[in-house]
DNA sequence: CTCCTCTAATCGTCGGATGATTAGAGCCTA
DNA sequence: TAGGCTCTAATCATCCGACGATTAGAGGAG
């Protein structure tokens, strides 16, 4: 086991024992190398993987200190490593997206908030203008879409399936998405599927929001390339 | 944005790029360093961060490498952050591990392979002599429990949906499930579930398996505080 | 041809030095 | 007194050079 490896399993450790809490300022650099028994390098090293990790921040000048540990943040980092999958691995992802989405539909039709209706019709009544206007400005359209399937999903309840359904559709990824069916109308049919899933939501239907939502998503799946 | 987010990213476009592709190995440190115009000790905080996040792989005295990027690889770090949490998340993450694991049970009726039934046979048929004795060996059944979900998630056809899983339920994570529902025959009835997702999958069953999964994980859940 | 030894290459760790940034004390001014 | 400014100390960011630990591969012995 490395040095860096002990730092962080050490600081790891003191997370979890209680020593350390969110938003609790770790030792300086010298003094917690020297507990730790490890030169300052090595644990910058190991303060720097747990930094990118989200699981520490470090702010020059100031000091290094513990995150809120949020599952929002502590998931974030995954949607680095989803952009390196090939082609190959871009349905599998996508399905756990669709299976996780999906019953994050139906719960948001019991739970979402009259503010959340609101919100999502705003970014569904924006998309019209952008489809009519040729030729159409894919970008803004993305990020209707985004919006919209973020306003679902953080209306679930659930906090882990926001994160991972957020990191599993990233801008990219759904870049990726868009240009495998940017052949045939593509962008109308989602945003159809879309004011479906809004109606069901209005509705307080979660039957109705889990079909639309599964319909939806594997509309797209079958665009891409069997895994 | 510092030097070792700056390597971070420079790798992480060489490999987008194609310029390194998994099993490649990367330019000795001091090239590398020169290359992307920072010092050894920068470059080495931005490898390590990408070897603790399953892209790239070093040994001493040979080289570094990039990784299969397998999500299996990729996705095993997750269960890092999963093990910080503290109890007011441990249902939302089980909510997401019931969801995946009970599509996961429907898919493997339908693909799981002769092989794939007489192995978790051979697991389960080992677990009745657990229960049998007096203590009980809990870190033993846990085993057992681990490779009959395991079993299960790898003939998905998903290795995402694996992967996840896997994270999502580690050792650390089933000792506290366990640890809160060690009052009244959970083991028993645990075993049970087992056994009547086993004979689903026997019959090539989707509907049943989706169905006594779905039961077998709710149990667990619902000695879970809400959250 | 096989095995062993030895050397060179490479990563792992350390210590020190210097620059960049921040927080806070102390001072000044209105 | 309240507010803003300056300056200082603390802290992190980066770099450099050195040496130890480990591995792979060349070369020789049998």
């Amino acid at each position: 086991m490395s040095r860096t490896d002990e730092v962080v399993d050490g600081i790891k450790r003191m997370i979890l024992a209680g020593e350390l809490s969110p938003g609790d300022r770790l030792p300086v650099e010298n003094e917690l190398a020297e507990a730790l028994g490890v030169s300052r390098g090595s644990l910058r090293e190991g303060v720097r993987a747990l930094s990118i990790l989200g699981i520490v921040h470090t702010r020059q000048g100031d000091g290094t200190y513990v995150t809120s540990l949020d599952p929002g943040r502590l998931l974030a980092p995954m949607g680095f490593v989803v952009e390196l999958q090939g082609d190959s691995s871009a349905r599998p992802f996508h399905q756990v997206r669709r299976i996780l989405e999906t019953e994050a539909a139906a719960q948001a039709a019991l739970r979402i908030t009259d503010e959340g209706l609101a919100e999502s019709r705003t970014v569904l009544d924006g998309v019209p203008a952008l489809l009519a206007q040729a030729p159409v400005d894919h970008d803004r359209f993305i990020e209707a879409d985004i919006a919209f399937h973020r306003i679902v999903a953080a209306h679930s309840g659930n906090p882990v399936i926001a994160a991972l359904t957020e990191t599993l559709a990233s801008r990219t990824v759904r870049e990726r998405l868009l240009r495998g069916q940017r052949q045939s109308g593509a962008e109308e049919r989602a945003h159809a599927d879309h004011e479906a899933i809004w109606r069901a939501l209005a509705d307080r239907d979660p039957d109705r929001a889990r079909t639309h939502m599964a319909a939806h998503l594997l509309t797209v799946e079958e665009s891409l390339p069997t895994g």
